[in-house]
DNA sequence: TAGTTTCGCTACCTCAAGTATCGATACCAA
DNA sequence: TTGGTATCGATACTTGAGGTAGCGAAACTA
């Protein structure tokens, strides 16, 4: 074992810690001119760096978002001591998520590029629903298919109205949203 | 009073019937290769159909897209004696329709275009959100809004669960959906 | 027959994703 | 100090798709 196991440097010259200013450039790119618009090319000059150093980085312009996306939520802060409070608390935070400039526009948008692009989705699938998913199972002791149902319903809507009005949802309507979850998701009711 | 008014036939060669034939071309095609990959070049091609008479009766592909919905959707069927019925009835439709081979893709391609594209965001609602909206105000007797939040629910749900999978929703989560938000919209609840 | 409009066809424009290459730079190790 | 390696910015390029322009031919009316 005289040989250094994992963390050695690799050789080379280091990356450079630009990771935060491309996220900061791709969110304030799309709030401005909308995810199609948002080209690389033009966050890579806000960002004031060379587009190539992002193609270095990010395999396509779906992975950047994911990994802006990824860094822009962070984990999701499960507290509550009741169930419900726990549901409501989560529904909240992501509707505020969605509602930050930007977020939900870059949301919107690679979530419609994913559609088309298998590789894509599963990309978001995998690095950004699945921990959120998991992390819900636990927390509220159901199965998968139960907490899929869940994502698809809040974030679903929250999407759906974020793309056809260009507008994040309005508190009263999540409050809404939390009131038609709820009752479906206590304790011993919906069995599907 | 001489001329003649409206219903006379403008001069020229008139439009050849191939519309039917284009709104299959494009749900098959969009079935296919997904949303992105059905270039309107293969559209065209499948409808047997050159480009640039598409291009002639459709301002864009997105412009095409909504009008192949509209096609395929045709009017809700808002039939059902009371109205968990009534609802019911219409939730099941939607997901069916939103299943088809080709469509649930075209409408989520043509959502995730619209995010971006304000002008064709304009012609998702009004052309093809708005005659559904209003047909379930008057139907259910609720306020816009109530409405508005209603298809954010539906549709959003099984967009999400399209966009995530690649599949439609099946039908039990679909049952699922509606003992959901039945409930919330009975006479005299959720009076956000 | 003249006028008008659509047809298919081909060529083209524009824009954006992604790639290739190059000299320069930063770091490590001998 | 010197070589090896990987990143940097810059520029140029390829590819693909939306959309446009212009042509002669065809279909209809008056």
């Amino acid at each position: 074992m005289t040989r250094v196991t994992t963390s050695a440097r690799p050789p080379g010259r280091p990356r450079s810690g630009v990771n935060a200013v491309v996220f900061a450039a791709t969110l304030s790119t799309v709030h401005e001119l909308g995810y199609a618009r948002a080209t690389v090319d033009r966050i890579a000059a806000t960002a004031g760096v060379a587009k190539t150093t992002i193609y270095r980085r990010w395999p396509s312009k779906g992975a950047l978002i994911v990994d802006c996306l990824l860094d822009a939520f962070g984990p999701v802060p499960l507290e509550g001591a009741s169930r419900a409070e726990l549901m409501s608390s989560a529904i909240h935070w992501i509707a505020e998520k969605i509602g930050e400039p930007g977020v939900g526009d870059a949301f919107a948008g690679v979530f419609s590029d994913a559609v088309s692009d298998p590789a894509l989705r599963e990309v978001l699938s995998a690095r950004f629903q699945d921990p959120y998913r998991l992390a819900l199972q636990e927390a509220l002791g159901e199965p998968e298919h139960r907490v899929l149902f869940f994502i698809d319903v809040v974030v679903g809507t929250l999407l759906h109205r974020m793309g056809m009005t260009g507008e994040p949802m309005v508190d009263a309507d999540v409050a809404a949203l939390v009131e038609m979850v709820l009752p479906h998701f206590a304790d011993g009711a919906g069995s599907t």
